[in-house]
DNA sequence: ACCTGAACACCGTTCAAGT
DNA sequence: ACCTGAACACCGTTCAAGT
């Protein structure tokens, strides 16, 4: 339970920075103004300063993640290498942040450093012949899926000592292979894989792959 | 502000459905044991002889979203069209519920009727030729895209009177619109589409288009 | 088996006031 | 400009008790 340095000045930044740490330690449910308050060491009002209400804060929160992309170059090779490769730089973005990802997907176009990255995408996507309403359409959905990606990842949430964390994969493991063979035979086949992510960059980059892959898929219809 | 007939007899059944309908009502939020109770004119404490806590009041809810998919039948035509069609019933049978499609993703192995729809798509899949480990990963991340989908879709959410809405879709396009469009020319020629989906239908046929091509683009790598 | 009453430990937020 | 104090209207939940 670490908490901020007692009395260091209070700004937007510092608060939403300390409550991105906060989140990441404890999930995003313990990200409370008064919880944040307390860290600070200042009363709970204080945050109505520099945050007009909780929204305020959580959008801070998604626009520390946004200015932690750090995008690729562009270069002359084909339009979906560098697409793969700005989902790829996104996604190492959002990982470490787990409990907060959720809270991008809203405000992509709210944020400075979320309109840097869509702009980034939209012009590959145009690049690739499809049309403004296409690009809209697509390039948001991409951003959201490389999130989904990190919030469907089999296995319990982070957040749990790894102790807690061993004992709810082999419950959730025992349910599935305990199911009716019968009637959810590939579920009992799949139980494990389903239970735990073995490998986490596979997983991710199949999840990539599948995405800009099927951008190509769609093009060519 | 209709409610629930004064005295019906309370079950988990009538809670689950009655807090669905007040999801799609009024949002997520609205969706308090409370207020539910208050609805049924019992008191707070009455819910807790249905539900543990209010997680489980949720997974109630989440059971009756899958319990409305109705699964296309099992044809012979090539994997991939019957993957498609499973995808479009499980989104059918979402979209009507944008507001509680978030609490699925977590809870499709939790449900019977969400691991009868998850056992159809695995089976999909390694009907396919993907490994159980691959199957069980893409088929859970298929199935959290396509509530991506109706999550990421643009537009304000609803819930809201449609007067309020186009005030807000309005408030988009011009926030939109008035970005520089030296540093952000892409996103300013899409600003439209970005505010607002003009076509729902077609919005969503790419996107789960696009996931069954990328199914397929993963296949043969 | 099904529900109530009172109480507890939390929330976000407003408003007036202090320095 | 930046923060406090007191108060309000909410939460979920426990525990003992009623029928």
């Amino acid at each position: 339970m670490k908490r901020a340095p007692a009395r260091e000045r209070l700004s937007r930044d510092v608060l939403a920075a300390s409550a991105l740490a906060l989140a990441d330690r404890e999930g995003l449910e313990a990200v409370t103004i008064r919880r944040l308050a307390q860290d600070h060491a200042v009363t709970p009002m204080a945050l109505y300063w520099h945050f007009k209400d909780k929204d305020e804060l959580l959008d801070g929160i998604a626009e520390r993640l946004f200015a932690g992309v750090v995008l690729p170059d562009i270069t002359d090779r084909p339009w979906d290498t560098d697409l793969h490769a700005v989902l790829e730089a996104f996604l190492s973005a959002m990982r470490p942040h787990p409990a907060t990802v959720g809270l991008v997907v809203t405000r992509v176009l709210q944020s400075d450093a979320g309109l840097v990255v869509a702009e980034r995408v939209l012009g590959l996507l145009r690049a690739a012949g499809f049309s403004t309403e296409q690009t809209a359409e697509i390039a948001g959905y991409l951003l959201s899926s490389v999130v989904t990606l990190i919030s469907a990842e089999p296995g319990p949430e982070p957040a749990l000592d790894s102790a807690a964390r061993d004992a709810a994969i082999r419950g959730k493991k025992a349910t599935l292979h305990a199911l009716s063979p019968e009637r959810f035979p590939n579920v009992v086949a799949s139980a494990d894989a389903l239970a735990y992510c073995a490998n986490e960059d596979s997983y991710f980059n199949r999840g990539v792959d599948l995405l800009v892959q099927g951008v190509r898929g769609i093009r060519s219809t």
